[in-house]
DNA sequence: CAGACTCCCGGAAACGTTTACAGGAAACAG
DNA sequence: CTGTTTCCTGTAAACGTTTCCGGGAGTCTG
């Protein structure tokens, strides 16, 4: 009957400990029948009465401290508003929420200092796990990743040699796909509208153009390249500066947001689509689909990305032992109306630039 | 120097025992050092050096439960693919950074079931503070708001009497500034493609409509209305069923998704926008840009309601104490080339379906 | 040189849980 | 009636941190 503690005082919420006091019991027996394991009738009775009756709800933050895990598993992106996440976020979702856990997003905005402050943050502890899909990859990061205390998976290319879970794609062979499909449509005047060059996708399917080009013997006029943000602004503002010294037959672009402003970017200055420019965008998100024409886009698997990665996450986080695993996911391009071949169209080429 | 604790085990991670063991001082010395309060050169130097070498890093979950703070704030919306919320989000994210602190975001599917746990198993100190945004709301949703251990702001209508911060806009009002806006532009036969009437929103903008075309003493045509999901396939689908019936000459849409559900209907069916039908939607996202034409939208000033939630909740996380407080956000339409007047094209009738 | 003051340090108590362990009562088998 | 088993309970330790408090050493002041 030693009350060493109190905690009584009227502001303060009520613990296991003001629960067991009002019952009559000890900290002990409340924290089993709270739980559900154990006790007697008279004792469940007591301890649940005294619960309600204070509206004891229970700290999770001290249950975690005990049981070392929280129940919670982030996943950093770095723009929100872009809708592949929204598939790849859906994705694990689903996985994450099978196993009893909560799924937290949280975007980092791109930055890498934000990035690893996450990890330094987020990841001590306050969640289980965790999956990141950076943009750009630096030795920090990666030192950040290996130091950090619970599983990380990374979606998205990571150096060869990196211990690091990563599920990745080959967004390389992905532009391939698509000037393939251009080139056996007729297409010669190939444009690419890409994002930054020092990120890790920017920069991959820059090379990958240049190949797939290649591959084909069509020349490369770089009056045709263009770069920008990963963004509908940025992708409308790209193709702008593009359509202003080049008249592509084509255009493809490094994600379906930069596609659909270089979409608004041709209709505006009265180019037909896919008559006059095919368009094909990156990564087959919802907004292809939403667009008119309906855009043709090649699918990076983001939403079985997402899954392998959440499963990947699931397993470590049960044996932490686990060596480090790469997938991979294979790219596919799904055509629609906006890179039709041009020569279905009976229309005569009348219309011009207007403004 | 009485070593009661050794929890040097090669696997489990360091801890600032282990610290300050290896750097012979105090675990109180170690974890000033360690947060950069108070101690001698030479103490600094050894814990420094010794949390490097082992490689600490703090378990912030210990660290809130001492603290009783997290530094960390939940977001939980609905949809996370409607970009309302994404410009919602990153208001908010804007505040809650200042503040120092991190925010999360939970996607609730809209299943009561699944917002209450959130708020049960968040709000149970994992977040310092949450901002909630449900589109439905029950009597277990206010109880568990009330409930609440956390601080909660709620974006979005709630009972006139329930004591809980909240930020609201006017959707009747917006949807009244859209249906003015089209008969002043000489529309008559407007319809309405609205998201479900059991929803809060649902239902507040189906009464605006009624309620804006009685005041213009335009007779409601039932064909004219047709409900969906608040996504873009329903918006979609829904406009086709009315248009397989009936003859608008506006459609009013009660977000932005199913105003391009509506816009991709119709071009597809081969009314031209804005000439046959003017098309205007509501939240005014980036997505209403992205179109071709772009959209009309209503403005229910969403970064802004972010905003302030955001505020309110940060004021309420240093004083607990606050009554509760009310915002309101009025809306204001921002009119694009979706709904411009009909009779300003010049424009001869020539296209038709393109398939 | 004594006393006051400053600075740094270590012990120990929190924060709110869960759980290993041991003790005690009741039920049961011999 | 005794010994074993079963069930329930309470004590106390643990999770990893921060921080209050008292003590000791050094420095300054009078």
């Amino acid at each position: 009957m030693g009350r060493k503690r109190l905690p009584e005082s009227a502001d303060s919420r009520p613990t296991v400990h003001t629960v067991a006091a009002r019952a009559g019991v000890s900290i002990a027996s409340a924290s089993r029948v709270l739980n559900g394991v154990g006790g007697s009738e008279e004792t469940i009775r007591k301890v649940r009465a005294a619960a309600a009756e204070v509206g004891y709800v229970p700290n999770a933050i001290a249950r975690s401290l005990q049981s070392q895990r929280t129940g919670l598993v982030a996943l950093a992106v770095e723009d929100i508003g872009n809708p592949v996440y929204v598939s790849m976020m859906r994705a694990i979702e689903a996985v994450v929420a099978a196993s009893g856990r909560q799924l937290l997003v949280h975007a980092t905005g791109g930055q890498i200092a934000n990035e690893t402050a996450l990890l330094r943050r987020l990841a001590n502890r306050y969640v289980d796990g965790m999956i990141l899909s950076p943009i750009r990859v630096t030795d920090d990061h990666l030192a950040a990743l290996v130091q950090s205390p619970v599983p990380v998976v990374v979606i998205g290319q990571l150096g060869a040699d990196a211990p690091v879970d990563n599920v990745r794609t080959d967004s390389r062979r992905g532009v391939a796909l698509a000037v393939d499909h251009l080139v056996a449509s007729g297409r010669r005047r190939i444009g690419f509208v890409n994002g930054p060059l020092d990120t890790v996708p920017g920069a991959a399917r820059d090379a990958g153009f240049r190949a797939a080009l290649a591959a084909h013997a069509v020349p490369l006029d770089e009056r045709l390249v263009e770069v920008g943000d990963f963004q509908y602004a940025a992708g409308r503002a790209a193709t702008e500066r593009l359509l202003a010294r080049a008249r592509p037959d084509a255009l493809v672009c490094a994600n379906d947001l930069i596609a659909v402003g270089a979409l608004h970017a041709l209709l505006a200055a009265g180019h037909r689509v896919p008559e006059d420019v095919a368009v094909i965008g990156m990564d087959d998100t919802e907004l292809a689909q939403m667009m008119f024409p309906q855009l043709s886009s090649v699918s990076l698997g983001s939403a079985e990305r997402g899954r392998r990665a959440a499963e990947l996450l699931l397993q470590r986080i049960a044996d932490p032992a686990l060596p480090p695993r790469r997938e991979q996911v294979s790219p596919s391009l799904v055509v629609r109306a906006s890179s039709r071949a041009a020569v279905t169209t009976p229309r005569p080429p009348t219309e011009e630039v207007p403004s």
